[in-house]
DNA sequence: AGCTATTCATAAGC
DNA sequence: TGCTTATGAATAGCT
């Protein structure tokens, strides 16, 4: 502002308003570059022009700060959910550091970036091969546990499937006895199958039905063998 | 600046940073506010203090902006919008290989390191920056794969187990009758239990499993309404 | 795109 | 942290 003061809303006029954009669009890069270097401090700026022209500015890269962002708010709603993690680090810290004043006073991040100022390129290559690996390793880590459950819970399927066939199979079997009884025929040329109580009640509620889905098979398989007609 | 012009360079002393962090984002703020207003234009500003912090200000929402600026980077991933990064690379390795046995012989590995040598900074951290947004949405795509596949896979075994119950009273209801014919005793007396809350409410269609267990429990009632006894 | 006249932002100091 | 002030920066309106 200069000349006049300029009112704060929209200008109407077009190319006025395309002639500030790009003025004040390069006065706050330029103002944003300082903050960052002056104070050391992360941020991301993104202007989109009224053409669709996508400007930014990001330290580190753009992808690391709003990816920060979203850390935070995924740490923001899960809350204490899991204090693992954080609590993991701050307790090495804990045991790393003698002095407890520095603990207390300073934040895990800044603590961090404190000590990362102080690595040469050199330790930060190492850190940075280091850190690689790790993020490798725990997404490895993860595609296991997911590809574990995935493989549990198809297993699961089958021999609940299994099972489901079986009880139909013996379903028909017991339907073929009951015609087979009250068209008069002795039933002793049909067996008896499925004396046996119900369900036992295993402590183990993690996974009830993986067992229930065994026990019941393997019952029902015993009983095939007993039985007159084969499944 | 005033007083005297700051040199442009990290502040050393802490607190004179941390007091020029807060004046500096003040006025950064504002005229972020300032260009959003005036002229109309999409924006988002990130800064995280050293304390870890986050100041946020967009125009309009920040997920939007972030989303913006994501979809514009998948469209230069996907195709030519913006030629530049891969048009570049495109025409290094033209301009490598006029010899078309290199193209041949040399494999794709190769090819690319020898494209990236060609690369300035800026072009590598544009590159690295393309290739860290890719990166993360397709590991967020491929967990939402797992996820989907793992909740399909429960509501499957849900659904048998379901089947699995309902089969078993079954059983133990023929068998009762069973039982009670072998006594002599009219078969009316012994009536059905679990007809009740059957009929699966699923529409997954993409399951043959599923689809197995559905026409397996509609099996189950129409087997049901037939039968002399209900069970 | 340049050029000022002006207003704004802010380093230093308290 | 807040206020003051001198001064360097940013920039609106012109050209």
């Amino acid at each position: 502002m200069t000349r006049r003061k300029l009112e704060m809303k929209k200008i109407e006029n077009t190319t006025a308003r395309q002639v500030t954009f790009s003025k004040r669009r390069r006065g706050l890069f330029k103002k944003a570059l300082e903050l960052s270097t002056l104070c050391d401090a992360d941020l991301a700026l993104l202007v989109f022009s009224a053409t669709g022209k996508l400007f930014d500015f990001s330290s580190p890269s753009m992808q690391q700060v709003i990816e920060r962002r979203q850390n935070l708010h995924s740490k923001n709603l899960n809350k204490m959910d899991q204090p693992s993690l954080e609590l993991q680090i701050d307790n090495s810290a804990k045991t790393l550091s003698s002095n407890e004043t520095v603990e207390r006073t300073h934040g895990m991040r800044q603590m961090i970036g404190e000590v990362l100022q102080r690595l040469n390129v050199e330790e930060l290559q190492k850190l940075e091969e280091l850190l690689e690996v790790g993020l490798s390793r725990v997404l490895n880590t993860k595609d296991e546990r997911f590809l574990g459950e995935i493989s549990a819970l198809k297993r699961k399927e089958a021999q609940l499937m299994e099972d489901n066939q079986c009880l139909k199979q013996m379903e028909k079997q017991l339907k073929i006895k009951i015609h087979a009884i009250e068209q008069g025929q002795s039933s002793e040329s049909i067996i008896n199958i499925c004396s046996s109580s119900y369900p036992p009640q295993h402590q183990d509620n993690e996974d009830t039905s993986l067992k229930l889905g065994l026990w019941g098979s393997m019952l029902f398989k015993k009983a095939l063998g007993l039985f007159p007609l084969r499944c």
